[in-house]
DNA sequence: ACCTGAACACCGTTCAAGT
DNA sequence: ACCTGAACACCGTTCAAGT
């Protein structure tokens, strides 16, 4: 695991002599991963890809970084920051509300960045960012009247929630909007479609329910779903 | 999208004149693939180690199937049905319970075969069983006190909590326990004491709860977790 | 109808060698 | 210390051709 503290030599800052032979940082490699997971997802980060757009051959890479699964996990512990950034006045109010405020965020953000799903706050040990975005969600439940126990069983359960709806949501597109065949709308009109079609004796739940579907949002279905969660863990609290 | 009914037309059965041509059938493809998935994973599922275990070559595959995503969906929803036919009966008690019941038989069967948690209840509509799924989900709502959009907000809820968990804990030891080179056991330890090396200043939830995370189970942590929010629907249901 | 052969256009990773 | 060149051992997918 060769991993250095970044010395950000980025190229053509200062001096002016042609540079013949690329030069990288630890920070730079995983900004640039970034910009190319936005732009083409996690398919689209390739070790190639990535060193061709640094300008070097795809060996450079592996100084940095000890492999494809280091580069995706730091990549997007780096996009974390943001999310911590913007949550760090939390912490005030009813906790079940800031709860509430940081799942959203945290939600909003993998919107967003729909790669960002499958590889935030997975190792706490390898993130560092991940591990404080932990820590401030499990604050809050130290505001609340439950057992060490009870609080990391909540705090769990308010992380898997919101990274597992956040995650599906975000590859929820089966390769036709992806490929840009079709938009968000026309997919839901044929999935609602489809769903009428189906017989209604062996189907009652899905024609109960087709008409909340065709309207709702994800972002709508999420709050939701976060929020009879947080009822429970307040119903326990008996705040 | 070449999907014919397959036939069945396994190799070895009947006649017995040797066979110089390969021969599968959707059923003995999607099979193998489960059995392939079960032994490497996600990972170890290629177009080209599944066509070589069938007995042919690799184009052979794309008869069946339109790729190997479609491969990976249609493995995984006929897995589904084996939990689909360990629920048939439930539908009889407490709809809570009921709820509780069908998330924790999915939630195992995710624990079983990791590689189900990405590809499980995606896309109702190419995914038969995952539709019966959640159908059967949802229907436990109906013998609740909601609205439909409570009722439709609860079964994404249940469905993406569980979905969301079982897939976050199935891909959870990253690198270490796939390879072999230690055990569930060893990487808790070791996650543990790197938690106690932490500022206990800056991170006081950490410390707090990490007794809990040093003897908490995968399936405890679910459990309460989906009963946080089983409790919140309950309460909304006014039951 | 269903499979083969062979190619196309890629991958991640390693490692000796260079600077 | 950090990068290049070049190779190794793979991939998914396509498509004309065969049976």
């Amino acid at each position: 695991m060769p991993m250095r503290e970044g010395r950000a030599a980025s190229p053509g800052a200062g001096g002016g002599r042609a540079r013949t032979r690329a030069s990288h940082s630890r920070e730079s490699v995983l900004a640039e991963a970034v910009r190319l997971l936005d732009e083409a997802g996690a398919a689209g980060l390739t070790i190639r890809a990535l060193a061709a757009r640094l300008g070097g051959g795809p060996a450079s890479i592996y100084w940095y970084v000890s492999g494809r699964d280091e580069l995706l996990d730091l990549a997007a512990d780096s996009v974390l920051a943001g999310v911590l950034d913007a949550v760090r006045a939390v912490g005030e109010g009813d906790p079940i509300d800031d709860l509430r405020t940081i799942g959203e965020t945290l939600f909003d953000a993998i919107v967003d960045r729909p790669w960002l799903g499958a590889y935030a706050l997975r190792d706490t040990g390898t993130q560092p960012h991940s591990l404080r975005l932990y820590e401030k969600i499990g604050e809050q439940t130290l505001r609340l009247a439950l057992t060490p126990t009870q609080r990391f069983h909540a705090t769990s359960a308010v992380v898997g929630f919101v990274i597992g709806t956040a995650a599906d949501m975000g590859q929820e597109l089966p390769e036709v909007v992806a490929s840009g065949q079709m938009d968000r709308e026309e997919y839901l009109a044929q999935a609602t479609a489809e769903w009428r079609a189906l017989d209604e004796g062996e189907f009652p739940f899905i024609h109960h329910v087709v008409d909340e579907f065709a309207r709702h949002t994800d972002r709508g279905q999420f709050r939701a779903g976060l929020d009879l969660l947080l009822a429970g863990i307040r119903l326990q609290a008996g705040a």
